[in-house]
DNA sequence: ATCCTGACCCAAG
DNA sequence: GCTTGGGCCAGGA
């Protein structure tokens, strides 16, 4: 078994981590931060992360990470659209809808679902 | 280092 | 509404 890090020895492994993964991990985190019924779109998402022009590692971070880490129905394209394909598209609008989310046509009501971050000035 | 690709975004037309 | 072109960034070959 191995042993728990000391404070010390942690902080010292994230100083050492790629920025990359720092990156990735401050945008997982926000994913999780979006509760059911509310959405967020990629480019919301990086911003509130600290990552203002990171949308597209949104994507990937959603698309890489293990299935059931991240509430990734909850990410949408700009104006509410899902960017998804076939049936993986019609999974995210199934789910969204179970939580409550409605939708005008293509798009999610943003008005009404849209997540706000702490520190999410606009709008 | 270069080239290609992607669950992107946005202003134009 | 839709398509297009340009911009953005990181990862993999």
């Amino acid at each position: 078994m191995r042993r728990k890090l000391t404070a010390r020895e942690a902080a010292r492994k994230i100083a050492r981590a790629p920025k990359s993964a720092q990156r990735d991990a401050a945008i997982r985190k926000t994913i999780r931060q979006i509760p059911r019924g509310k959405v967020a779109t990629y480019a919301q998402v990086a911003a509130a992360a600290g990552y203002p022009l990171h949308h597209r590692q949104v994507a990937q971070v959603l698309r890489t990470s293990p299935a059931g880490s991240l509430p990734w129905q909850r990410v949408l394209g700009a104006g509410g659209q899902i960017k998804l394909q076939y049936e993986a598209g019609l999974e995210q609008r199934t789910r969204l809808e179970m939580e409550g989310v409605r939708f005008r046509g293509k798009r999610v009501d943003m008005a009404e679902h849209q997540f706000r971050f702490r520190g999410w000035e606009e709008g």
